[in-house]
DNA sequence: TCTGGGGTCCTAGGACCC
DNA sequence: TCTGGGGTCCTAGGACCC
């Protein structure tokens, strides 16, 4: 039987574990990362000493203070996490050139390759796995496959910790109750429920195409598939508000605002945008979004904002109510290089300025005039040095 | 007790063109 | 005169993942 290769990786409950590394009174109590516990969100990791609880990630905020009122809530501190991400990538790429990022905590790793570095690659993976442990200081849990779905599956049975690896991948996804398949969600669950449907052998043998679907997709074939360096697909950014907003002209600034960061963001990748979607959340709920093909790819403020006020316009003609969210995405994007340098336009300049300023002294140190007024509402904070757009007109 | 934020990929219908 | 078939681009929405 042919090695396996594939290694998946993923870090223990990532984010409550870089805070109970940083604050050793943290250990073993149950710990609860996303916001506090009367906020308006919802639990982002929880600690296992949480999970005993019934706390699980996506739960809302204030659910989980039900279940377990003497638990820590931390907002997330996300820069730190970003770095320690970092580190854990740069690991992993010390043992082979093909690793794939799924997330800040989760990757692929195909150690075909390197097996001249070791005997086994059983051996190996552990030596991944304990050298990634060792650098970030958090626990990882590791899972051999011949596939990416054969990966994910053992690493998700050898949690918290371990390192497993599935001899038979396809006897074990035939054996699996479908809500253990990883692409499939509640929605197909519910639909193949409905249709006897319950274990992987039983979709495999009623709905082969279906079947293939499932399998044939991102998590097939080990690792040949995707490993051209990613590239972005798109940006984006919302706010859900902490009460809802129907006054239009804060709900325009909301938007100048979320444009804003994903303009300096599209500065600093060299990217453009050819598209520009706006979304609205409204107060029991309903979402709903419009796009607009952008008249060139820009990376201006300027042009994303007056292609997507319309947009947020007849978002707000659907519902008599106010919102709970804004947001904003661009996408259809495309490097620098290879657009036409078919125009220069003055405000590009101006935007490229601008984040240059925002590079030096931080996001906030210059604020576009409509977003200037959430500064009343909620004071921002500033990272260092404070550079008002009143002081440079002197 | 409500329900975040950041992504990817897919489908479906209409417009438009040949 | 009551009509086709394919291709492609565009937008809206949904399922899913961490």
């Amino acid at each position: 039987m042919k090695t396996p290769s594939v290694l998946h990786l993923d870090i223990d409950a990532f984010f409550a574990a870089v805070e109970e590394a940083l604050d050793p009174t943290l250990r073993g109590r149950p710990l609860i990362v996303g916001g506090l516990a009367h906020e308006r969100g919802v639990v982002c990791t929880a600690s296992y000493a949480a999970r005993r609880y019934g706390v699980h990630s996506g739960m809302a905020l204030r659910t989980a203070a039900r279940k377990c009122p003497h638990a820590v809530f931390r907002r997330g501190r996300y820069h730190l996490y970003s770095r320690i991400s970092g580190q854990f990538f740069a690991c992993l790429r010390r043992f082979s050139p093909r690793v794939e990022d799924v997330s800040v905590d989760e990757a692929y790793i195909d150690l075909g390759g390197s097996r001249y570095l070791s005997p086994s690659v059983y051996e190996l993976a552990a030596r991944v796995q304990a050298e990634a442990e060792r650098e970030t200081g958090l626990k990882i849990s590791a899972g051999l496959g011949h596939t990416r779905l054969g990966a994910k599956l053992a690493c998700e049975a050898a949690k918290p910790g371990g390192l497993f690896w599935l001899h038979d991948e396809a006897e074990f996804i035939a054996g699996l109750t479908l809500d253990k398949i990883p692409g499939v969600g509640p929605q197909t669950h519910f639909v193949l429920q409905g249709l006897g449907v319950r274990r992987g052998r039983e979709l495999k043998a009623k709905y082969p195409t279906l079947w293939r679907r499932v399998f044939a997709g991102q998590y097939a074939g080990g690792m040949e598939r995707g490993l051209p360096e990613p590239v972005s697909r798109s940006f984006s950014r919302e706010t859900t508000f902490p009460n809802d907003i129907r006054e239009e002209g804060l709900l325009h600034s909301h938007l100048a605002y979320l444009l804003d960061r994903l303009a300096v963001q599209l500065l600093r990748d060299g990217l453009y945008a050819g598209r520009v979607e706006v979304k609205a959340r409204f107060s029991d709920f309903s979402t709903f979004t419009r796009r607009a093909a952008l008249p060139f790819p820009t990376f201006s403020y300027f042009h994303l904002w007056q292609a997507a006020l319309p947009l947020l316009r007849s978002l707000l003609a659907r519902r008599d109510l106010p919102l709970r969210l804004v947001g904003a995405k661009v996408d259809g994007l495309q490097a620098r290089r290879d657009i036409l340098p078919f125009f220069s336009l003055r405000d590009e300049r101006m935007t490229a300025a601008i984040a240059g300023v925002k590079e030096r002294f931080g996001f906030s140190s210059l604020r576009n005039a409509r977003s200037m007024l959430l500064e009343e509402l909620y004071p921002v904070e500033r990272e260092g040095m404070v550079l008002k757009t009143a002081s440079l007109t002197k």
